[in-house]
DNA sequence: CTCCACTACATCGCTATTTGATGTACGTCC
DNA sequence: GGACGTACATCAAATAGCGATGTAGTGGAG
């Protein structure tokens, strides 16, 4: 299994890897990071520093709705929840991607084409 | 037709698009990027901000080689050719690229999975 | 014959975002 | 009590694309 991607190539990816995992349901920040991992096999780990702000700025956008809870074991956490301005976001930030996906494949041919 | 993608997503990219094209041949910059929007649909048109510094880079690099022609109708044009290490350079980068679309399509899902 | 558009190269400042480091704090296990 | 994992947060530094701006040659429209 390859390693973990990191470098330019994950700039802007961020939102929508969120916004995806969210889809699913309510989840503090630790733990998106590793659902992130987990569905990418192991292929993005997103850093704290990038995370973090990026979960500020959907709240603060209206994207999520946040609260804290204190926890059995360890330190309280911050469970983040989408609303329905995120599920639009995540539309968009999808097709976004599907777009882009497209032209590169188209591009640069790969395994398709 | 979708229109041009631009933004954060395209960082990292601009590498591998001009060392495809130019592994099918000798080409100046402003038909490199006429190349890459055609190939890609008209997804992706690189700005003359980061085209020509990342041709000027990649020459640093030893990717490619250049050289000055003056042209019938208009101003001269400077050609680019890949070389050896630009085409292993040209490998590298659609291994990564190809490691990353795949831990996308496992994390977000789309038409592939 | 003047203006505009297209070709062709180049550079600059701005901006967005990721990374790794650093810090705080809690819990568990040895 | 020290190490490790959990959990959140912020910061400086680095990266690289974008639009604007500049230079210059060619050619067509009005």
């Amino acid at each position: 299994m390859p390693g973990r991607i990191r470098g330019q190539l994950l700039k802007g990816t961020t939102t929508l890897l969120v916004l995806t995992v969210l889809r699913e349901g309510e989840l503090y920040g630790y733990e998106i990071a590793q659902r992130i991992r987990d569905k990418s096999g192991g292929a993005f780990i997103p850093s704290e520093g990038s995370l973090y702000p990026a979960l500020h700025a959907l709240e603060a956008g209206g994207a999520l709705e946040a609260s804290w809870r204190e926890s059995d074991r360890g330190p309280r956490r911050r469970y983040y929840k989408i609303t329905k301005t995120g599920l639009g976001m995540l539309e968009a930030h999808a097709e976004e991607w599907a777009a882009f996906s497209l032209g590169m494949a188209r591009a640069v041919g790969g395994a398709d084409r």
